[in-house]
RNA sequence: GCCUGGGUGGCGGAAUAGGUAGACGCAAGGGACUUAAAAUCCCUUGGGGCAUAGUCCCCGUACGAGUUCGAUUCUCGUCCCAGGCACCA
């Protein structure tokens, strides 16, 4: 064994050991019990950040540790290889988007196997691989068939950087959630996938994935955001026409006193024409339309509208409301037609307010007179009907259950559910992604592709076009085709599919992921799935996550697989975070623009003293980056991947520190000089791991320290990936071998103590080899284990009768203060405890000839004497 | 505004079926080794108090109440921070 610990040299070494000898392959071994572990692919941007390292080292752990733990671990790796900003460098470098992509994924390849992940390599995917996105093509065509995806015309959120539309899901607070840009609405055709139809079941599921974080599921639910209530039509004045509405208060109908329409609302137009309001609705119409979705959106936005010049009668009483059209309707939402109650409706209220409507309270809260209700602002809450003829009197929780009951009697309403959730608008107006597999003919209109002639591959002699935009419109090889129908001339569709396609089903493709006779393996899919444990950021929780969900019951529906819901557990790891530095004049520095003097920070360029910012996600715009491979480099990778496990929990933020990865490297190094003080001393010592009881002194409370780190190491991984505290256990073993080693000399241990020695040392070496694998196969081998790798070695077990010491600390309580603590023999009775907590002398001082009330005693902790 | 988390030393973080608050690490200080430095090893380290310097006392887990023999942990109220949603009828 090297006196020296040198990564550089060990790290390369094991890398090697585990590739050649494919220490990580995962055969359908279906006597076996599996375990699939996933970590979130990486879009191949063309470096490995630190988050990424965060993320696969977590993940790494917990494969590492079930595979000790004798499962048939799946651990697979891939590329979300499509996507925009692939094209956008292949614009400003004048390249190619699938040579960009190439060759970020040979590179990153290579830093995540510099870093000693546990892959199977062999199962290795890009989404941008024809091979993979014909299945998908396939999908979307068994999709079509189904009438699971359909194709129209419609407002759509567009990116006008991106040049493409984003689904709903895709818009942060109005803004494009790749690039930032405001997003506008604009009128298109395109490809939507009908996500709402399985709104109730993706909705009621939240409640059966208990592995699941709870904030996850929660975003789910408020995003499917289900209300129920019901649909009531109310008959326009003078024609045939109803409107239909959707509310979740029909228990306030009697105080419908107008009605709103959105602006995009067909009866809109229909209704003002040829009344004297049709010019003025037709101006109001075009000026909501010209405004973006989200300026329409703004907070506290004024509201408006316009009188239609139009009628319609409540059904309940037979009163005529006026209609309106206003910009605070939504046509995306229930039936884009709202029954306002001014009385009981903030919006409504102020819309009243504005336009002088009427407002009549119709619930009455108890204790209040009805002349005050609703006066200042609309009464949202629950009480007496009132002005609500055969319904007064009772309370309005009643009466809503009455009235809908009512309303279906009479054939003017029903029960409704109405969701948030919107279809999945899967077109993008781009070229580096699945082609949409069908084609456009004159005679036959939208025609799938044959599914022999899959896949569509994308061409990959294109121009791309400055600024965006596909160049496969322009590409006639492409577009000129002959329909599949009519052998006649027919265009191919052009738009390409959303990128979140490829990642809802990338984890089924794992499972045989050269499977050529389907997307994928049906006897691969039956063992290794669901996902056992997924890992990744949080910033997936509605998009990808809930994607894969849908995906994976459109897959159910459609016969491929068994199972609903694609991942059992979860885990969303936190942020890394790094403090920032600014100087005033010139902004936010990288650590390399600031030089430490006379105590302070300085800026390189002006020499001010740099403010230090707080602590904050790590980004490029903030100049708070750390490049995870200069980390590798200096320190190797076991360090680095230390230092994420130990700074925080998974789940909580991690803030990076150099005097903290500073201390790992030294832990690292501390462990390997304790090995190389006892190599040759223990070389002739077999392991001693027999019962405590043949022990004593120093070496038995080290047997038995070691015995208490393998009960919490596995508890911490085992119940939360608490690796932090995990680590700690073994630091604190590490300190006890150190404890042992300064009171002998390791070549003059008598047998028994080398042999407690080497077992402590080969526990804390197994018990870290999930997380540092490098480092502990090193020294496995310097101790002369044999040869294989620690991956396939069993994690160690703990003895329950060396987990306690022969004595106990009590602690003695007066009146709940801690006064004092003894050490007694754990078989010690109750009756001994309480007299020695009686007679201590501190004890004693606070009971002061008080006379004792009670005494509590808990058993192997305290004595509270209460006086 | 609504919904989730979360507020513990100089710092990252431990400890909650209620029972010694501050494990482990970082930083800081002291000592050993060295001609010297680095590295290493050992010790101290929440704040305050003391004519008894201790197995001592008081205070302390955002703030204020409450339940309890005993609360960082449970209940109620308040403040602050982070994330998500937000004219969804």
């Amino acid at each position: 064994m090297e006196q020296r610990y040198d990564p550089k040299k060990i790290e390369p070494k094991w890398q090697k050991v585990w590739e050649e000898n494919e220490i990580f392959a995962a055969p359908e071994d279906t006597s076996r019990e599996k375990y699939y572990l996933l970590e979130m692919f990486p879009y191949p941007s063309g470096r490995i950040h630190i988050g990424h390292v965060r993320n696969y080292t977590i993940g790494d752990v917990v494969a590492r540790y079930k595979q000790m733990c004798g499962y048939n671990v799946l651990h697979p790796m891939g590329w979300d290889a499509f996507g925009m900003p692939a094209e956008n460098a292949a614009i400003d470098n004048n390249t190619h988007p699938a040579k960009w992509t190439y060759e970020n994924i040979a590179t990153m390849r290579k830093q995540l196997k510099r870093l000693g992940f546990s892959y199977d390599w062999n199962r290795e995917l890009a989404t941008c691989d024809p091979d993979y996105y014909r299945w998908e093509q396939w999908l979307f065509l068994r999709m079509y068939e189904r009438g699971m995806l359909y194709r129209k015309e419609s407002f759509v959120n567009w990116c006008e950087t991106c040049r493409t539309v984003l689904a709903n899901e895709q818009v942060e607070a109005g803004c494009c959630w790749r690039c930032g840009r405001q997003v506008k609405q604009k009128k298109l055709w395109g490809w939507f996938f009908r996500i709402t139809d399985y709104a109730e079941d993706l909705l009621e599921y939240c409640d059966k994935l208990p592995g699941w974080p709870e904030k996850v599921l929660t975003m789910q639910k408020n995003w499917i955001g289900k209300s129920t209530g019901a649909e009531i039509r109310f008959p326009v004045n003078g024609t045939d026409e109803t409107i239909a509405v959707f509310t979740t208060r029909p228990d306030t109908i009697y105080g419908a006193t107008f009605m709103v329409l959105a602006p995009e609302h067909p009866l809109v137009q229909q209704l003002a024409a040829g009344t004297g309001q049709e010019s003025g609705v037709t101006d109001f119409v075009a000026r909501m339309a010209a405004e973006s979705r989200t300026d329409r959106m703004l907070e506290n936005r004024e509201k408006e509208g316009i009188f239609l010049d139009a009628w319609c009668v409540n059904p309940v009483n037979n009163k005529k409301i006026p209609i309106y059209t206003a910009n605070f309707a939504l046509m995306e939402y229930g039936t884009g037609a709202v029954m306002a109650v001014p009385a009981h409706d903030q919006r409504d209220f102020e819309f009243a307010r504005k336009y002088g409507l009427e407002i009549i309270p119709v619930i009455k809260p108890s204790g209040e007179e009805a002349e005050e209700t609703a006066k200042e602002q609309a009464y949202t809450g629950d009480g007496e009907m009132i002005n609500s003829g055969p319904f007064n009197g009772m309370h309005n929780r009643e009466a809503y259950e009455d009235l809908i009951d009512w309303f279906e009697k009479q054939g003017i309403g029903k029960r409704e559910v109405s969701y948030r959730l919107r279809d999945w608008g899967i077109s993008r107006q781009r070229y580096w992604g699945a082609p949409v597999p069908v084609v456009h003919c004159e005679k036959c209109g939208i025609v799938p592709v044959n599914e022999n002639d899959l896949p569509v591959v994308l061409p990959e002699d294109i121009d791309l076009l400055e600024g965006g935009g596909s160049p496969l419109a322009s590409h006639e090889e492409f577009v000129k085709t002959k329909c599949p129908k009519c052998s006649g001339p027919a265009r191919r569709e052009t738009d390409t599919m959303d990128t979140f396609v490829e990642s809802s089903w990338y984890f089924e493709r794992y499972c045989s992921p050269h499977y050529d006779k389907g997307m994928f393996d049906p006897e691969a899919v039956d063992y290794w799935m669901p996902v056992d444990q997924y890992i990744g950021g949080v910033e997936h929780a509605v998009m990808h996550l809930l994607y894969s969900r849908y995906f994976t019951r459109v897959l159910k529906d459609l016969g491929l697989v068994a199972f609903k819901e694609p991942f059992t557990r979860l885990l969303t790891q936190g942020m890394v975070c790094k403090e920032t530095q600014r100087c005033p004049e010139h902004g936010y520095l990288y650590p390399e623009e600031t030089e430490y003097r006379d105590e302070k920070i300085l800026c390189k360029k002006c020499g001010c003293p740099a403010e230090l910012g707080r602590v904050e996600k790590m980004s490029k715009s903030k100049k708070n980056i750390i490049d995870p491979n200069l980390m590798v480099e200096h320190y190797g990778a076991d360090t680095v991947r230390l230092f994420c496990l130990f700074a925080s929990p998974p789940e909580r933020d991690l803030e990076w520190s150099d005097q903290g990865v500073e201390g790992g490297s030294r832990f690292l190094n501390r462990i390997w000089r304790l090995a190389g003080n006892w190599i040759s001393a223990l070389s002739e010592t077999p392991p001693y791991d027999g019962p405590p009881a043949g022990l004593g002194g120093a070496a038995r409370d080290l047997y038995i320290k070691t015995h208490q780190t393998i009960k919490k190491v596995t508890d911490d991984i085992e119940e939360k990936f608490h690796f932090n505290t995990a680590i700690s256990a073994v630091m604190e073993l590490v300190n006890a071998m150190y404890g042992l080693e300064s009171q002998l000399n390791p070549h003059e241990a008598e047998q028994r103590v080398a042999g407690v020695m080497r077992h402590a040392l080969e526990t804390a070496v197994l018990l870290l080899s999930p997380m540092v694998p490098h480092i502990t196969e090193e020294l496995w081998a310097a101790l002369g284990n044999r040869a294989g790798s620690l991956a396939n070695e069993k994690w160690p077990s703990y003895r329950k009768d060396a987990l306690s010491t022969d004595t106990r600390l009590i602690v003695i309580q007066v009146n709940g203060k801690l006064r004092g603590k003894f050490e007694i023999e754990a078989d010690a009775d109750e009756e001994t405890i309480k007299e020695r907590a009686l007679s201590d002398e501190n004890a004693t001082r606070f009971i002061a000839g008080k006379p004792v009330k009670k005494v509590i005693t808990v058993k192997d902790k305290l004595v509270n004497i209460v006086v």
